[in-house]
DNA sequence: CTCTATCTACTAGCGTTGTAGTAGATGATA
DNA sequence: TATCATCTACTACAACGCTAGTAGATAGAG
């Protein structure tokens, strides 16, 4: 299945995927841009609409969840930009992500020792 | 700079970087999907207003070639995907692309030999 | 020189995205 | 109870994306 979500409802799902679950006003209160309440709202109806997220109602008003995870967008996106810009080769893509200019050191770290612990794991 | 391709702009710049350069006609052959002389004609001069791509005559043909380095659009599209999808977390990410597409050993290996040149040369 | 294939330029229509306003319901407050 | 704040539903509308058609230029075939 080929999820793909526009710029502003990734930053919506994003909100989603980090609190659980959140109603219009949540949402809209942890969103880096500063958009009117309906804009919100119409945003997550139509991603209900599209069956990645589902609501339940809580006094008035409705609590959104997602129902798509992170991992399985993740997997979709990652396999996209696997194909298309890395001519379907994921230490390419590796390769980049590693030699990304705005990471930083301490982000760098880690991937080495996620690395040494991968590669560890296989070595028996 | 912030790259953002629709999908099918992303299927010709693909054509494109794979080929170095193409006309009309040689990009719509190598698209997986069948579609009209003129629809490929549109993307790519739309492609080329956005200034991600540029052409030079070739008889009567244009020829497009890529302005847009591969590797600044999967710099683009990653930072997006760790951004929104993995919370920031590129070794998230990384652990998602190991565990779903099975990198040798060699692979990693030179993925952790590229992540301490990389390291070694910040220090300074 | 005429016909045909091929190429670009321009135009178009329909669906989606992004943003938000207005109307009407309802819970809270004075 | 009258008013205010907040919530959803519905509507709007411009911009963009995706697809392709028509018109007109031109190179090559005969």
């Amino acid at each position: 299945m080929h999820i793909n979500f526009t710029d502003r409802e990734l930053d919506v799902m994003s909100v989603l995927w980090n609190a659980q679950s959140a109603t219009v006003a949540e949402v809209r209160e942890r969103l880096a841009d500063d958009l009117a309440y309906t804009t919100v709202l119409t945003v997550l109806r139509t991603l209900e609409q599209k069956g990645h997220v589902a609501h339940t109602g809580e006094g008035r008003a409705h609590r959104y969840r997602p129902l798509v995870k992170r991992a399985a967008a993740g997997r979709s996106a990652l396999r996209r930009i696997v194909d298309k810009v890395f001519d379907g080769s994921p230490e390419l893509l590796m390769t980049q992500l590693v030699s990304d200019k705005n990471l930083t050191d301490e982000e760098l770290r880690r991937l080495r020792k996620l690395l040494a612990e991968r590669l560890r794991e296989r070595k028996p």
